[in-house]
DNA sequence: ACTTAATTTGCAACATTATAACACTTCTAT
DNA sequence: ATAGAAGTGTTATAATGTTGCAAATTAAGT
């Protein structure tokens, strides 16, 4: 993908069996290189959170595993979920309580997330340039920041044209 | 304050009650633009909240309340805060559930929060060239950003100076 | 001033999100 | 094989936030 595509979230139509697929390719291979253990329960949690763009919570992997005949407590999902996040397959967003599936896994970096608050969909971007920009601003207070998140609010794409049809 | 003049948070000394002074004079100055009602309650949270430039959840008003003979409920504390947040006197860090007085109060804007993981101080930016930057790359991808939200974690100046004297 | 309507606060109960502590199992490396 | 480490299961509980309704206060019109 080149290094300023679109985001797949935002894209109206596209093939989301191929996001799962290659999120969980992508999450086998960080977790090779990193001796980490992929096991069963990490690998579907991360599928269930790959179900969709939009960010679910810990209660709602916890209510679809429950749903599967496995009924695992809050600790099991937790950790599963703090897992991914630090092997940076997963973002938290804090403002939604939820996580959602990285989609540049692999390297390390601060993305910006674009919350629609009309469908709930995220979709993720990584310019570097605006966290270089922050990350000098504090500089020159004396501040030096470490990590950096992002979270704009406001209309994806299809929920702005659909308001427009409507109207 | 000039536009870039280094907060006051991030200061080593400074004469917080005038901190304290200003914000809640500048919130009854705010209110009365608004047509708003700046209640005891009201103006008592802003003052806790204020009491330090570090986050405090809820629960620590309560408790600080509390201390003080008044014996609220969570939904006293959490309309008050709602009131302050929707006014612009108070911001809420989603990654640490816990509020920081607004230091620009009255005018709506996107702020970047600089959260030193060391001693807990938050410092608010405000950078509208960095919120425009975003809006515009969202735009690129027909995102359109309404507001931001920016939570920058690292070290302030004066635990880093700590830091280095301690090493 | 008096009444009405709207806003604010009090209060009880509850919903949601997250963690602590400890037991048990599974995997890995020797 | 076996010891140690890592992962998972389970119980209980902590921390954060909300709903709904009643009482009190305030604002505005008469």
């Amino acid at each position: 993908m080149p290094r300023d595509a679109t985001p797949t979230a935002l894209k109206v139509h596209h093939d989301h069996d191929r996001c799962i697929a290659d999120a969980l390719a992508a999450a086998a291979e960080v977790c090779r290189e990193l001796g980490a253990r992929f096991t069963p329960l990490r690998r579907r949690v991360l599928e269930i959170v790959w179900q969709s763009h939009k960010p679910l919570g810990a209660y709602g992997i916890l209510d679809v595993l429950a749903a599967e005949g496995r009924r695992p407590m809050p600790p099991t999902v937790y950790r599963a979920l703090d897992f991914l996040v630090a092997k940076g397959l997963v973002h938290r967003i804090p403002s939604l309580n939820a996580f959602i599936g990285c989609t540049r896994p692999g390297r390390r970096h601060d993305g910006q997330y674009l919350i629609c608050h009309n469908c709930g969909t995220v979709a993720e971007l990584t310019d570097e340039g605006l966290n270089t920009a922050l990350g000098k601003a504090a500089r020159g207070h004396g501040f030096a920041v470490e990590s950096v998140l992002t979270e704009a609010v406001g209309l994806c794409p299809a929920c702005a044209e659909r308001r427009k049809t409507a109207s």
